[in-house]
DNA sequence: AGCGAACCGTAACGTACGGTACGGTTCCGC
DNA sequence: GCGGAACCGTACCGTACGTTACGGTTCGCT
């Protein structure tokens, strides 16, 4: 589940596969939905290249959907040397940049075919999306929590709690009301105020105690 | 917007026709779409019939979510005489409530046919979902949250941000995850722990500070 | 230069499905 | 009992779209 998969690898695209992928990510920003034919328009290729490179309409959606997600990989955060103005900042950065993605014209594309997918049972394009959006924040998140909690600045039992919880003041209803159409009226401000708003929440809940000399 | 709906009033909705609609919402829930053949053939009535009644697919979907929606309306709480004990009662019971909602099948399998029409982007559906799903909880719980604030129980500036903070804590990921198919197991005794887990962490966000005779 | 693989553009095929038409049946009002 | 409205079952129509097939062109390799 966790190895680089067998199949779809990303990095074995060359570079005019990409440049159809991109044709695929815009036209579902800006239709909604896909069709084979659009798609050859779009990219100038032939339907029977797409055939031929992804086999058929279910796997280049799957080949688009992980190259979008290859394309919002961000680096690890060090949990090395990390102290509490570090921690927030950490946290408030994570923040931001999920409500920037999940706001983002091509993942609530890509979030919305893939739910439609997933009603339709054929496929596991819901689960591929999960992977590397919810659960790929999660695995990213979740060591600065335990770094965290070990420095003594957090405390929780289990850290897939802390990172639910999180993610709930993070996102609460944004993600929702997008899919369904509704605009929350994120704007770049908004984004930042909200990740702060929700960093100090989490803080408040999960922040150890720090009384001036207690224990 | 806030008017009864001038059109397709569930009221007047026959027997027969909302016999249709459960045929619907049952072929909804276990094929993840509709065709209108599958619905006549279902509901044991023509297609014909069916167009004649809801004019044309979209309406037979706007109707079967209307009566859906119509079907889980509860009674609103009394905000009159509130202690800090009801009104934590109150709190968990909407966010059990609201658990149980989200992770019904039906409600699945609406939210997603109702994301699906989003994306081509034709009729309100999503609308119609927010509308009756989002939007009518914090209509049912606002009211909660100011008489808490009159009663000095909680604090806040803003009603609307207070509500999304609940919600994020009672829903997290779970949404999401459940309309792209993933099953968060969500037992009765989950789902009664997350209820009151919200509860307790909203209260710590919201609550008036009780300090013992603090002003 | 010559060959073959890869690819483009377009046409063609089959099917699924939304929507319409129609004959037959039930049932209600008179 | 009779006429008509409502409705069922089925057949039908048109279109959209996934998928395949094919002729023509480009391009790298020898």
């Amino acid at each position: 589940m966790l190895q680089p998969e067998r199949d779809g690898a990303v990095e074995d695209l060359t570079p005019r596969q990409r440049d159809v992928l991109d044709a695929v990510l815009r036209l579902l920003v800006e239709e909604g939905d896909l069709t084979m034919a659009a798609v050859a328009r779009r990219a100038s290729c032939s339907k029977e290249t797409l055939y031929k490179w992804f086999g058929d309409r279910e796997g280049l959606l799957t080949a688009a959907v992980r190259w979008q997600a290859s394309k919002v990989r961000v680096m690890p955060v060090d949990a090395g040397n990390l102290d509490l103005v570090a921690l927030t900042e950490s946290l408030e950065g994570f923040a931001r940049d999920w409500l920037k993605v999940i706001s983002s014209d091509t993942s609530i594309a890509l979030n919305r075919v893939a739910v439609s997918h997933t009603a339709s049972g054929k496929g596991n394009l819901g689960a591929i999306v999960l992977e590397n959006g919810r659960f790929a924040l999660a695995g990213r998140l979740k060591p600065v929590l335990e770094a965290g909690k070990r420095r003594g600045y957090l405390a929780f039992e289990d850290s897939e709690t802390a990172f639910r919880t999180f993610f709930g003041l993070v996102g609460r209803d944004v993600q929702i009301r997008l899919l369904l159409g509704d605009w929350p009226g994120l704007t770049e401000a908004a984004v930042a105020g909200d990740a702060a708003r929700a960093t100090q929440q989490f803080l408040a809940l999960y922040g150890a105690r720090k009384d001036p000399r207690g224990q």
